[in-house]
DNA sequence: TTAGGTAGTGATTAATCAATAACAAATAAC
DNA sequence: GTTATTTGTTATTGATTAATCACTACCTAA
């Protein structure tokens, strides 16, 4: 086998990072799946196909698991909207395009910040704040950027409706989705 | 003692349809502090001042008394709404004032209803569609009838705007409020 | 060849809590 | 004044599950 530094080996063998990467991504779709506090790191294991006590090994506990993958999923938000490339008027139906192609994609990533915006704990707050944050302040500079009247105004809109989108997916009512998206 | 029937008693009275409020009422703030799952049957129980088994005689179990909570949050909200009487551009904005005066005097109930936006029970988030779906309809029904434009996409906005103002709220994050409410 | 690091498991536990059962006291009814 | 009903309590348990511990197998570098 070749000599390699850090992560940097191939993609079946079993380093930590690799792991972890693994774990995230089912930590993901169980928490969404079943909610953070029914969700069991049994669960998230047996998706793996590790078992329950290793997660524990690359994790300090099941908050740190949740925070991480709630992170995991702003990441992908603000990659998503920062690779958006339009000027002027098309910017807002742009973004508004490669969200809606996000919530085909990662749907459990949107159901996950929606689980998020309800646990009173500490951590998963915080990091909740800060990615809201990010997204809005990304959006912010983007509108300006382009040139758009009254950015504050407009990113208000754009966080309201998106965040009604959310929701709508969250508790299965296509109906209550936004009006004017159509 | 005057015989009455029903549940027009005295308040200090322990009539068990005045224990079922009390308990509700200490319900809505203990889940709207801690969670659903964090909060415990005992410190409803403490905070009403009985014994936590009691609950039981009340409530077949944990999930039906945060439902009765939760309907509660929702049949305020609904009457808050009902109860405004203005025409045409005056609606609007009269809702939005009788909307944040309620986020103050009762913040528990609409923490709750952001809590209820994650939670992944089949009963909870039933509960969860009707009630968004009792508001979407009020406002919409209000909104036609005031002869607005385009009510379907007016009530999305004003929908969306205040889920908005809720998360803001459930995250104590001031600046994320809908901007053009000032 | 051995010393050390990385990846991983099985067994267990300590704590938490919703829910039940069995009992008691007060109130109302006849 | 005795019975029935409502209102409540104490004691307990059954189930769940995050987290720890002690241990093994394997690889690699000197």
């Amino acid at each position: 086998m070749t000599k390699l530094s850090g992560g940097a080996r191939t993609k079946d063998e079993a380093t930590s990072v690799n792991r972890r990467e693994q774990i995230l991504e089912a930590a993901v779709v169980v928490f969404a799946e079943h909610g953070y506090f029914k969700a069991t790191t049994a669960q998230v294991a047996e998706k793996v196909g590790i078992s329950q006590p290793y997660i524990f090994k690359l994790f300090k506990n099941k908050e740190e698991l949740f925070v991480a993958a709630l992170d995991r999923a702003f990441d992908r938000t603000i990659r998503t909207f920062t690779e958006v490339k339009a000027s002027g008027e098309e910017l807002l139906r742009e973004s508004i395009r490669v969200y809606e192609q996000m919530m085909e994609t990662h749907p459990s990533e949107i159901i996950l910040q929606v689980q998020a915006l309800g646990i009173r704990d500490e951590a998963i707050r915080r990091s909740m704040q800060t990615g809201m944050h990010r997204v809005t302040s990304l959006m912010e500079s983007k509108f300006t950027a382009a040139g758009i009247a009254h950015p504050e105004v407009e990113v208000s809109t754009f966080m309201a409706n998106g965040m009604l989108c959310h929701i709508a997916m969250a508790l299965e009512m296509p109906n209550l989705k936004p009006k004017h998206l159509e």
